[in-house]
DNA sequence: ATGGCCAATATGATTGGA
């Protein structure tokens, strides 16, 4: 199976730099984020029509995660749980049946969390903890569960071309950072990081001040993966040539192989 | 990492993003 992650910065704009993506890399599963539209509007056809399922969380104007998979979903829950004031639409989970085996997958939209002296900051730190409630009640399930998306956390200084420039910013501040190793500590594993240390290896660069020309990028988005689905790792990518593409998201995909189904 | 951008909103200035 092969799984990617991808913030498209809005569905709508995107839709043919995802089609021709799906085709390039044909992943089987791909979880979106940043779709921008509610859900009557979200353009299923074109993906449909490529084979994929599509399950589908949005809000006007902002936010917004999908999931799309050539398998079947079993069963679909947006909405990370506790907090039912949340309104923003930043997560949805679908477990598949892959191989004769259940597979959990979570497409997630962590706050970016800046200014950190407003309360955008504290809203992050309280998702992270609901994140980590979530994965260590859900990894009692001891399924292959795969979460990824864009989490706005720089994990190291190796993943971020100028770290200084960063050390205030609430992606990459020491409390962020400490706080997603609480997450990832629970048992989680960083799929790129399993398999390269390369330094330089970048998923996001803003479309201002020439970041793109400069490589002046950051590491943000992740895939987490449960102990089961972990030891079915094969190989990880970054399609970094799709940010030199016309109409480019500010992210690139982000895919993992693993030997299930 | 801020000069420089992009998307959504009923539209032209504001908000949000990272």
């Amino acid at each position: 199976m092969r799984i990617a992650t991808w913030n498209v910065n809005s569905i709508k704009q995107r839709i043919e730099n995802l089609v021709a993506w799906l085709k390039e890399r044909q992943p089987d599963v791909v979880c979106l984020q940043e779709t921008k539209c509610v859900d009557d509007s979200f353009p299923r056809e074109p993906l449909e029509s490529l084979g994929y399922n599509v399950a589908i969380h949005g809000q006007k104007t902002f936010n917004g995660v999908a999931i799309l998979s050539k398998f079947p979903f079993d069963e679909v829950k947006p909405r990370l749980p506790g907090d039912d004031g949340d309104e923003q639409a930043r997560f949805i989970e679908a477990t598949i049946s892959a191989g004769g085996r259940i597979v959990r997958i979570a497409s997630i939209y962590l706050p970016n969390g800046n200014p950190v002296d407003s309360e955008k900051y504290p809203y992050k730190i309280r998702w992270m903890e609901r994140i980590s409630h979530y994965v260590s009640e859900t990894l009692k399930l001891e399924e292959p569960l795969i979460l990824a998306g864009d989490y706005n956390v720089i994990p190291a200084a190796a993943d971020v071309h100028d770290p200084a420039a960063w050390i205030e910013d609430a992606l990459f501040r020491p409390q962020t950072r400490e706080k997603f190793r609480s997450i990832t500590n629970l048992g989680l594993t960083d799929a790129l990081r399993a398999t390269t240390d390369a330094p330089g290896l970048y998923t996001f660069w803003d479309y201002q001040a020439g970041a793109w020309q400069k490589n002046n990028g950051i590491r943000i988005d992740h895939i987490l993966l449960s102990p089961q689905a972990a030891d079915r790792l094969v190989t990880t990518g970054i399609d970094r040539h799709v940010r030199s593409w016309e109409k480019p998201s500010d992210h690139v995909p982000v895919f993992a192989d693993l030997a299930i189904g």
